[in-house]
RNA sequence: GCCCUCGUAGCUCAGCGGAUAGAGCACCGCCCUCCGGAGGCGGUGGCGCAGGUUCGAGUCCUGCCGAGGGCGCCA
């Protein structure tokens, strides 16, 4: 049992056995919360149970804190219990309890920091572009928070799926369509002119030749309200895949694509409509179709169907959203840009509607990201015309450090990303920092092997003997992990997790250069091997969570060449 | 005008209502006979303003100021 279930649970029995004195009925007391506090002087953990407890119990949180160190065994685990400040109980722990978190670190393995199987199934929906063009930097943030939220789920026990939703309905599908209609009548030496407002990019070049390696050629004598449509089918599967392609290359892998034609054609959105309409929150209005989101806190009703029989997207989202519901999923996250922020109260609103209960529906919303380079704002491709795409800012920085870099704040704020420090700062850059003291172990490991140092299982090993101040900081650190992921789950906080990582890494190099791993001494080199073992796995998983990659090496660049080079002039 | 998010060190940002507010960069010192110095140790420096709730507020509430985003039968 890890070491904060069994203090919750001892602050727990203490607290009910000195429920009695205050007239407390011992079964409805709160959980105890712990803390690690941040100065030793208040020990290794601390309660504020008595501060929580002192208004009902009408004792000062002193008094109430005294009862609950008179109830705490100091027999165990807890070597001295103690009241301080204005009523925190803080506990020091015998030594042994860091062995012994060591250990079950290493027993767990890589499943450690993972929770128990829930057996709920979520769904994360995110990226969600639209298969008009390449996936560009304003996507960047939505794929690298979408995926570790999926990864932070299952962590937690959940099952989960992640779907990416399209629109391939619709004006801007059409006019897709047409320009790529457009390059690839050009490529047969005929004429034709882009459509107003159509896609310029020298991509729908690309996507035409593709679509002219597919394409029946009898499709180019059709009528040209049948053309285009025909060049349209044949075209986004095409920019599907140069989609899947550029998410693979930044380590984002869907379970499925759900397009928003299948609900148009299922009938799936009239079937939605209709069941808005008989729970009497849709009306029709100037010859369309309205949903009456005011009834939600919408500030103004929202179209379903336009006077032109379109309807709206949406309608879609209405049809989207039991259509999930009724693949089984207990709980939809959505992730979205700010912009979308006005869309959450309809979107749950329908959901209310439609009968779900809306608290089974989060919508994750990220703020901007400013890209820019050496404090210049970035944002055209010379390629496209448009956004700078997402597989140029890989090619420039690399998947890990964007992915990294991207979550390193929270969602709620909008962030800069300087393209040019991502990249230039290679020596001092976080995420190289975090991925060195995973690389810098399994050198050490390695170095261990090849100097024939024997490593006994860990159960055999005296891990008592780590005894450093820096190796207690380190144990004790490895010892947040799960708390943190369940952290990270509960608030969609995946910027949690490097920040986290970056601490575990701190706490090694510190270790690092205190203590000497591989000495003369064969037992305290057996267990700071271990000690290393248990840093390299929980950086690994961390990294893992974030969608980043541990690596068992890394180049040699920067700083130290530089030096030299400093030195000789 | 209304709605959402943000305002913390010179810069970029962390900080689940708890004790002395942290990290990276930048700047100033110090540490290589030795396992990867892409490292370690130390220093300078900060919660936009005003009220309120609370034993306790960077965190919750209200107002103000400032920044970004949203307010279409657009996507």
């Amino acid at each position: 049992m890890a070491i904060q279930d069994a203090l919750v649970d001892l602050f727990a029995r203490a607290a009910r056995a000195a429920a009695p004195e205050f007239g407390l009925d011992p079964d409805q007391l709160p959980q105890p919360d712990l803390d690690r506090p941040r100065v030793k002087e208040h020990g290794d953990w601390s309660t504020n149970l008595a501060l929580v407890l002192a208004p009902k119990a009408k004792r000062s949180p002193r008094q109430v804190a005294e009862a609950i160190v008179a109830n705490l065994p100091t027999d165990g685990v807890i070597a001295k219990a103690e009241v301080a400040g204005p009523g925190f109980v803080n506990v020091f722990l015998r030594h042994t309890w860091l062995a012994d978190t060591l250990a079950e670190i290493l027993q767990q393995g890589d499943d450690y920091g993972r929770w128990r199987k829930t057996g709920r199934k979520v769904q994360v929906e995110y990226v969600s572009a639209n298969p008009t063009g390449p996936l560009h930097i304003g996507h960047a943030r939505n794929a690298a928070l979408g995926d570790a939220i999926a990864n932070v789920q299952e962590a937690v026990g959940n099952d989960v799926q992640r779907e990416y939703y399209y629109n391939d309905a619709g004006r801007q599908m059409e006019l897709f369509g047409r320009s790529v209609e457009t390059r690839l009548l050009h490529r047969h030496g005929k004429e034709a002119k882009l459509p107003e407002d159509g896609y310029a990019g020298d991509y729908i070049k690309d996507v035409a030749a593709a679509v002219d390696a597919t394409l029946d050629p009898r499709a180019l004598d059709l009528p040209e309200a049948e053309r285009w449509q025909a060049v349209l089918h044949a075209a986004v599967p095409i920019m599907l895949d140069m989609i899947e392609t550029t998410l693979e290359r930044f380590g984002v892998r869907f379970d499925s694509y759900f397009s928003e034609r299948t609900l148009h054609e299922s009938g799936e959105i009239d079937q939605a409509i209709a069941k808005m309409r008989q729970a009497g929150y849709v009306y029709d209005a100037d010859g369309a179709v309205w949903f009456a989101s005011t009834k939600f806190g919408d500030d103004k009703d929202r179209v379903l169907i336009r006077s032109s029989g379109q309807p709206t997207y949406f309608a879609a989202d209405c049809a989207y959203v039991i259509d999930k519901f009724g693949r089984g999923f207990d709980h939809l996250i959505y992730v979205w840009g700010a912009d979308h922020h006005g869309d959450v109260v309809r979107v749950k609103g329908a959901a209310e509607a439609l009968g779900f209960d809306p608290a089974r529906t989060e919508m994750v919303l990220y703020q901007f990201v400013a890209f820019r380079r050496g404090g210049q704002p970035v944002q055209m491709s010379k390629r496209t015309g448009q956004l700078l795409t997402l597989d140029e800012l890989i090619d420039e920085v690399g998947a890990d450090a964007a992915r990294y870099t991207l979550l390193t704040r929270s969602a709620d704020s909008a962030m800069e990303f300087d393209i040019d420090e991502v990249k230039r700062q290679t020596m001092e850059n976080p995420v190289y920092y975090v991925q060195y003291a995973h690389a810098r172990v399994a050198s050490l490991l390695r170095r261990a092997e090849q100097q024939g140092v024997d490593r006994p299982h860990w159960r055999e090993v005296d891990l008592g003997l780590l005894e450093h101040g820096s190796e207690h900081e380190l144990i004790r650190t490895l010892a947040e992990f799960p708390d943190i992921v369940e952290m990270a789950a509960r608030g969609h906080a995946p910027h949690r997790l490097t920040k986290y990582a970056e601490g575990v890494a701190a706490a090694f190099h510190r270790f690092y250069a205190d203590c000497r791993v591989i000495t003369e001494d064969a037992n305290l080199t057996h267990a700071r091997l271990w000690l290393s073992a248990a840093t390299k796995q929980v950086v690994g998983s961390a990294l893992a969570l974030i969608g980043v990659s541990a690596p068992e090496s890394m180049e040699r660049i920067g700083g130290v060449d530089q030096e030299a080079a400093d030195g000789s002039g």
